[in-house]
DNA sequence: AGATAGTACTTGCAAAGAGCAAGTAAAGCA
DNA sequence: TGCTTTACTTGCTCTTTGCAAGTACTATCT
């Protein structure tokens, strides 16, 4: 998705990561904070190498995700998510949520739900500065 | 998209409507309550028809939305969404929330914004319920 | 009633993207 | 010094996308 569709938010958004792999990309940086290239390929869907480096590249040329060195190994390479790309937390709890209201989900992240609904402004903020600050 | 590819509630979602058009389509039923295919196909981003044809079947199917009898001719088919496509209008929200902060967007969409701002909740509740009535 | 036009699609084909398997390069480890 | 780990890349096939054209039903006009 190269092209510039139009000046809708929603568009714009899409361009950037509206296909079947960038949110659940994002979605295990915001669980695991930082994780190396090894780690985001087990993800449980199963995504092809070339589409994850493809995926991290294009995130990263859109500020949604940054490299870091590794602190124990120059082979490795962290990613995790700027601000632009903690910024995305409230869409991505709000795909929760709705999901949940739709479908059966594992009860680990029902907990975490039950967390958010009590208090969902808070646990939102809160969440996101733990994000930004490492 | 036609397999399921994980419990997550992320990857859930994304299998019925993490695609290039489907969030769009969905605003536009947002945003007009309902519309015929041909309202459909004028969307500024120029879906494709054989495109369109296949994400409204799809979207159906999840129930996400539904067809009805165009009150003046048998002719056309009015679109809209179900109550579970109504539910979306909260990830809508945020979506839009997130590119006005990254990216300019139109004036139009900008005062809607405002509108939100000043109390997400009683906005989304009030526009829910309207979307669900008609 | 017959011709013209609008509406909602479908079909055929070329181009782009996704996905699989294998390969490469740099770094760490024994 | 070789074996492994890590982060990719490359080549190829298959699916999906997107464009252009076509079809079928309905409506309108004369």
């Amino acid at each position: 998705m190269k092209t510039l569709r139009s000046d809708c938010p929603v568009s714009r958004s899409l361009d950037i990561w509206g296909d079947k792999w960038s949110l659940l990309i994002i979605r295990d940086l915001f669980l695991a904070k930082q994780l190396t290239y090894g780690e985001l390929l087990k993800a449980p869907e199963g995504i092809a190498t070339n589409i994850l480096a493809a995926r991290l590249q294009l995130l990263e040329q859109s500020g949604l995700i940054e490299k870091l060195d590794h602190p124990d190994s120059k082979a490795k390479v962290l990613y995790k998510l700027t601000p632009m790309g903690v910024d995305l937390l409230p869409i991505m709890i709000e795909i929760n949520l709705w999901a949940e209201k739709y479908f059966p989900i594992p009860a680990d992240r029902k907990a975490m739900l039950k967390e958010v609904k009590m208090d969902k402004e808070g646990f939102i903020k809160a969440a996101m500065k733990e994000l930004k600050r490492a």
